[in-house]
DNA sequence: AAGAATTGCCACAGCTTTGCCACAGTTTAA
DNA sequence: TTAAACTGTGGCAAAGCTGTGGCAATTCTT
């Protein structure tokens, strides 16, 4: 679907240019003269990427950064034509993903909005990269190497594949079922306690090389990746 | 955990000063002369970070950049002495996270260090879209992780399963009848009673944990859910 | 072809869940 | 006011789930 972005800037110009740059790309745009009509579409209806401002009219784009992002994890950059380290500094860390001072490369801010959705999506596992971590272990999918702490160890087949399957989906409780699905291929012609076998042989060895991932049991459901040790 | 970062810079004034500032900071910090040592340990054990300057004996940032981000999906910072257009757009493009110029100042790196994990934890931190609140209970339906305040606590199978229902219909009250159709899958069988003694249950669980939402019973009908505290 | 590794299954023990019951308290309706 | 219907509570036992060690069939190595 695309991607929607708001985008406030006093400047008419600057809408403009950046609006066409954007809507170049692909991206369905919604440009506003201030901070506050922003903000109010913002709560009407949410955007996948705002752009803000610093001086306009009206709440100052600091101020709607973090009251956006108080309310809402969407992707932020600001952009401002007073360029100090100061401003910079807490610009980010009010909240916002980038900023950038005027007068900016249009194509330099297409570059950086494109990498905040690329990043987006390596995060929400759209992708999924063969060198995979989970506390002290790391797992290289390709090698098939497994290692706490850099020391490697050995896994076996299944082990393997159910270990990387739970770490491509630690975020989420994973169902029995579903694991023999996408790691056993088939469920049928096997009991779903055949994951407890694994599951019990994968902890034993994780637990003799010290490792702080852990395979919690849901209970009643199935099992999920801890990285322990926070 | 605490965060493992690895940098690459020929230059060991910047190095140092670098890892003086992310150390304080409370990061673990390994730092490399040239992008080929950075890349060998990278493959032996993955960083959660990665700050890569361009211009380095042997193989240069970039190249290291796109390997990286071949097979791992953890967070680039691209630094360069080089500040034209191309080479920032070129740097974001090519899969690095953020991309500064040479000189820059170590708090907005830091800054932007920070920026990079928070980003991070925003995308990969519960806050998927199977997200259920009631006054101040949150149930995430794909961790099977049900909270209050923040802090979580345990829920039976069936627990979850009637407490999603009325957090799913929290418009109205729902008879015991339908929730013995849509909960338990089959109404004949078991009594409409075996209903309420999940709600007892329930009941008791939320009260224990301080939960503002309530389960109120419609009397002669069934149950509807409260948040509480309006 | 023999030995080793892998892996699914079984049985058992221990724990959790959950439906049901009896009883007390509450609400509705005659 | 009284009887009938309904709901809340504690306890209980059956059913269900998980962890464990052992075993046997299959596959992989040598």
């Amino acid at each position: 679907m695309r991607k929607l972005i708001y985008l406030a800037d006093d400047d008419e110009n600057i809408r403009g240019l950046i609006n066409m740059f954007l809507s170049n790309e692909g991206f369905e745009v919604r440009s506003f003269a201030n901070g506050d009509d922003l903000l109010a579409a913002f709560l009407q209806k949410p955007a996948d990427l705002v752009i803000l401002d610093i001086m306009m009219p009206g709440t100052d784009g600091l101020s709607v950064c973090t009251q956006i992002r108080n309310c809402s994890n969407t992707l932020i950059i600001i952009v401002s034509a007073r360029d100090n380290e100061i401003d910079r500094i807490t610009g980010i860390t009010l909240g916002s993903d980038d900023y950038m001072t005027k007068p900016f490369s249009p194509m330099e801010l297409m570059a950086r909005v494109k990498a905040l959705f690329r990043r987006l999506e390596l995060d929400t596992g759209g992708t999924s990269k063969h060198i995979l971590t989970a506390g002290n272990l790391n797992i290289n999918a390709a090698t098939r190497e497994a290692k706490v702490d850099g020391s490697q160890f050995d896994l076996t087949p299944t082990e393997l594949a159910l270990m990387v399957y739970l770490m491509q989906n630690s975020t989420r409780a994973v169902s029995r079922d579903e694991l023999l699905k996408n790691v056993w291929k088939f469920d049928f012609e096997v009991d779903s306690r055949a994951t407890d076998d694994v599951v019990k042989r994968l902890r034993k060895k994780l637990a003799a090389v010290r490792c702080s991932a852990k395979i919690e049991s849901v209970w009643g459901f199935g099992f999920k990746l801890s990285e322990g040790g926070e």
